[in-house]
DNA sequence: AATGAATGAGTGTTCATTCAT
DNA sequence: GATGAATGAACACTCATTCAT
């Protein structure tokens, strides 16, 4: 079952996330993953051991990957605003490049192919975040709130927005980007 | 003769609404939806013509229902903020109270169900919020965005806020709520 | 169970030859005929038990008033060849006027509504003709051949052709009958 | 890899007409279409896309299988009487030692599975026929009435006497047969 | 390993029949 | 009696999964 070639199961997963994007978890079946991929369909069983594997496979996989972009040029040493700043940024850019798999993400959720586990082992992953709001509400730069919430506030007008621009056929300038950052930081700053 | 009855095609919503929020859209069959309404298959099919035109109806409901309340003790001759944080907090009301109703809005929407025209007849639904934020605009009692970011950046502070409450099991309290008013507010005010 | 309204019973024959015409015995439903008849589905089964029931129950109406016609102006007194004539034009009339009941009867042969007993119950209608041929037969009018062969060899020459008039939307002309006929009569003469 | 069998197909047919013969179109599912050749319920939709292009493929390959039995042994060069019987017999053993399908042919005419487009494709198939009516007119060795009328005239003696034989559990010998032509002849020459 | 035909449980939907009004 | 909403078994069809090649 250990995939021997790695470029086929990337291509699986390329071809659910189209899919996942055009018609929704809920309009996916394997067949259809087989042609988008140009495999057979009993070969998609060779790389994984059924449908419910490969969603959370992949989620594992998107997890990871956005976790690994997050936290892209970002040190530890780093005045908190930078550091703030970096992150943020990173995970605009994630959601506007990697759309697909922001959306993949988001449909897991209430389906019922994600096992809770699935779901407990991809949170430990952003923890390093955690760390850099508590880091600001010590030095006093941002808001006293609790830390999840001042995370969520972050991440889900990103979210929100991209969402919009995307389906809106609209593209998010540097500018606009900017103004978005700005409203974020008046929002939680101190 | 024994008349249709509107309060079955509620049950069903509600059936819908339930089932969606446990195992997402991409898991609901006919089968469990009549199960959980206490009614017989068939009689789904009295209602609805079949499981997309069902889907589509709860989604133009859910719209429907979920505009009405944004907009419940708001008037155009209050001062803005006051309108602001009247509909602010109807939208947060809404989401928790109505989460299954959320949920499934949001699942709705890469979901092979959903036809464009149904997306696009709801759109309107919403105009009223952006003659609001038009108006602070003129004030010059909020910043000089692009509307619609102004909204989304609104909206997607609270909605994954709320998901992210619910997940976790923690309920939302006045003084929380009221500091992410706050910071919903210190992020958009000019 | 015994219908009140007699031209009830008749709309629901009526409505029943009228759709096994247009979509055969295979494609009707209980619901089209009520429908077609301007009744609830319910009243179907105040005038006939049941499915199976209502096809027999037309089975043999169609039958006996097939059965009338036939004889119809004919008496055995006639000379063979003008009793022959007479009942030769009734069944081609009949046919013709009444195409929906031949499709029907038709159709019914090789379904699973009609019972045994039906069947045999409809054959003893026409003794008379049985009658006439061997009459024919002794008067060395016709071919010694049995007589049932002679009988379908008369009637499968009729069904043939107004089906396929039928088909082609053509007129069975008094022309194209009497030419029919004699092609008939030639070929059982003696 | 299993290379998609033809004997298959051969069976659904098989299966199809044994199943008509007995309940007619009006009773046949596809679940015992399934049965009765002896594979799954899901493989019959490999090789037919549903169920009305089942029919209307078995449809089309009974015509086609008839029209080549009908010109067997046939030739243009023969006189026409001689042509003439020839067909006639094949016709005959056609309607007896296959009247399976011929049951089913006369089934579909009525049907809502049979496509327009299907019946008009297969009326090309009996051209031949046609023309050596024509001929067998022009030599002025039967009458002269429409060639359509003089064929149906021909086919339906045929096809009510084998029903009937066969219904009757009786078998049509060769002396019969004969007398069968004999009529038929009689009925047609000039 | 790769294929796609084969499987059959499961899904959406229909429809004969019943039942409350 | 008449109605048509309600029922649920049965149907056409799908699809995750297996298997022969």
């Amino acid at each position: 079952m250990k995939p021997r070639d790695d470029k086929k199961a990337d291509d699986i997963y390329k071809a659910t996330l189209s899919l996942v994007k055009a018609k929704g978890l809920a309009g996916i079946t394997m067949g259809e993953i087989a042609r988008e991929a140009n495999i057979a369909t009993g070969t998609l069983y060779i790389y994984f051991k059924n449908k419910s594997e490969l969603i959370n496979s992949l989620f594992t996989v998107c997890r990871n990957a956005s976790a690994a972009v997050y936290f892209k040029n970002f040190e530890t040493s780093m005045p908190f605003k930078t550091g703030f700043k970096t992150i943020w940024y990173n995970l605009l850019n994630y959601r506007i490049k990697r759309f697909e798999e922001a959306v993949f993400i988001d449909q897991c959720y209430h389906s019922p192919f994600i096992t809770e586990t699935t779901k407990e082992m991809t949170k430990k992953l952003f923890m390093p975040l955690y760390s850099l709001i508590d880091s600001g509400k010590q030095q006093q730069l941002i808001k006293d709130h609790d830390t999840i919430m001042l995370l969520t506030f972050m991440a889900g007008s990103i979210n929100e927005t991209v969402k919009h621009a995307y389906y809106a056929n609209r593209k998010i300038t540097k500018e606009v980007a900017e103004e978005m950052f700005q409203m974020c930081w008046d929002g939680i700053k101190a």
